[in-house]
RNA sequence: GCCCCCAUCGUCUAGCGGCCUAGGACACCGCCCUUUCAAGGCGGCGGCACGGGUUCGAAUCCCGUUGGGGGCACCA
């Protein structure tokens, strides 16, 4: 099947959701599986919220996670908004030809005549033949409409408990389910994959479409992605946004094979995967129908999984953001490996190494009163002594470290301690003679002088 | 209130009637390695929501219950 047509069309909002990248993916690699296209579109019918720089945020959005060029084609964007005349033409069309019908009904009419809030529109105009007022769909009375879902099979909706829906406003501009569903016909989608809010909105359109003289699509309903609290995401409560994810240092190869784990899997044992492998693989068949929890725990090991299979230079590279401009590259090359293996997100370089560039290591408290607590007088003066005539390379610093534990009957695990928050502020860091060794004689001694004269204070 | 969807370890999942003593991953807990913390290695904890069927045989099929979720706008 060469001719797949899918479609990602958000609404431009200030972000771009994690759980809208998803979307966005599980159409990608069905483009790019089976040589087809992904257009984007841009559904910017209610103007309220509508601005050209979300619409730039989308697509660069988009970019990252590598959907965009040419292979499989990435159409568009298009704007809902720039088809409103097909919209009301098609309503027009609809109405011509009995689909559809005026009605002037409001709100609390329809409320005092049906006696609930609940019951849905009773078709009171249907044969009054009106000329203005919204326009209302014409749905059956009996029977069943049927979606059929590649990921959920078959599902019925029963036509009774379906109103006649409201597809274009009184002052004659239509409703999103209609220009959907017209758009997507006129941009030829061949395949509807999208979020299972929507899965109502099918069995409308499933409507629409023959009414409009097309044939439906191919439905595929993903599961939503849940919080804690198994609740769809929401931009209010959750961490949704995904710039706010690379902004912190996540990798987007890190991002793309998380999201796809998301409701899918390849099917074997394996989960760190290149999207390359995976596409091949991917079936809308296979996508799982229960909802599924964002889980930021796992994301941040496989981004660590990421960030270690990095060569060293691309992690150096991307590291240098986390980092202030003035602080020297070289002196950073020369513990980046050691690093790499200790963070999750690349904004965790920082604290690894920035008591190699600041004038002084940053204290707390904690941390400080944990490893003072044997012997820290003498152990920093004695290896502060140590430090004028010690050769100068980790294995020097260590053993001389070691011999001044010894003095004091200190094994290195706890006579590091000490040193360690001395020279770097904290109790944990990158391996500490290879620290003192980059820091430098100097520097180091100073750092030590320096906790003595803090301990004394 | 109505419609719809869903249900395997805490989480993401494998499983699509016998291969299951239910597999993997994340998380968690030990041990090893070790100058701290990681990384790595080894091991552990932990699940088929419940009740009925169908079948020689059910995590897998059917029905019900319970529990979650999504949707019911002249929003998108």
């Amino acid at each position: 099947m060469t001719d797949l047509r899918v479609r990602f069309a958000p609404s431009p909002t200030g972000m771009f959701h994690v759980g809208g990248a998803r979307t966005a993916l599980f159409n990608w690699a069905l483009a790019e599986q089976t040589g087809g296209r992904f257009v984007l579109r841009i559904e910017d019918t209610d103007a309220t919220r509508n601005r050209p720089e979300w619409t730039e945020g989308i697509i660069s959005a988009l970019d990252w996670i590598g959907i965009n060029g040419t292979n499989p084609v990435f159409e568009g964007p298009y704007f809902q908004s720039a088809y409103e005349p097909q919209h009301r033409e098609a309503v027009a069309k609809l109405l011509a030809g009995g689909g559809a019908y005026h009605c002037d009904c409001t709100r609390e009419q329809l409320v005092a005549r049906t006696g609930s809030e609940h019951k849905g529109y009773d078709g009171h105009c249907r044969e009054r033949g009106l000329t203005e007022g919204a326009v209302r769909f014409r749905t059956p009375d009996e029977g069943v409409t049927v979606v059929e879902d590649l990921v959920r099979g078959r599902v019925e909706f029963p036509n009774d408990a379906q109103e006649d829906f409201v597809i274009a406003r009184t002052d004659g501009s239509p409703l999103y389910v209609l220009a959907n569903a017209v758009d997507d016909i006129t941009q030829g989608i061949t395949h509807v994959v999208r979020g299972e809010e929507h899965l109502g909105n099918a069995a409308k359109q499933q409507l629409l479409w023959p009414a409009l003289g097309a044939v439906p699509p191919v439905w595929a309903h993903l599961p939503v992605i849940v919080n804690e609290q198994r609740k769809k995401l929401s931009k209010r409560r959750d961490k949704v946004a995904l710039e706010d994810y690379r902004a912190e240092g996540y990798l987007a190869e890190a991002m793309v094979n998380y999201l796809m784990l998301l409701g899918w899997g390849p099917g074997d044992d394996r989960e760190i995967m290149p999207w390359s492998e995976m596409v091949p693989l991917f079936r809308l068949e296979d996508v799982n129908s229960s909802s599924a929890f964002f889980d930021e725990k796992k994301l941040r090991a496989f981004n660590g999984e990421y960030i270690r299979a990095l060569p060293i230079e691309t992690f150096e590279e991307r590291c240098l953001p986390y980092l202030d401009p003035s602080w020297d590259r070289e002196r950073f090359s020369k513990v980046a490996a050691l690093a790499q293996t200790r963070i999750g997100v690349l904004s965790e370089i920082r604290q690894n190494v920035d008591f190699l560039f600041l004038p002084e290591p940053v204290f707390d408290q904690a941390s400080w009163d944990k490893a003072m607590k044997n012997s820290p007088r003498e152990i920093l003066s004695g290896y502060l002594e140590r430090l004028d005539t010690v050769s100068w390379d980790p294995e020097s610093l260590k053993v001389a470290l070691e011999e001044v534990g010894a003095a004091h009957g200190l094994k290195l695990g706890k006579a590091q301690a000490p040193v360690r928050v001395a020279v770097t502020g904290r109790t944990v860091g990158l391996p500490l003679f290879e620290s003192i060794e980059v820091l430098g004689r100097e520097r180091s001694q100073d750092r030590l002088r320096a906790a003595l004269s803090r301990l004394d204070g």
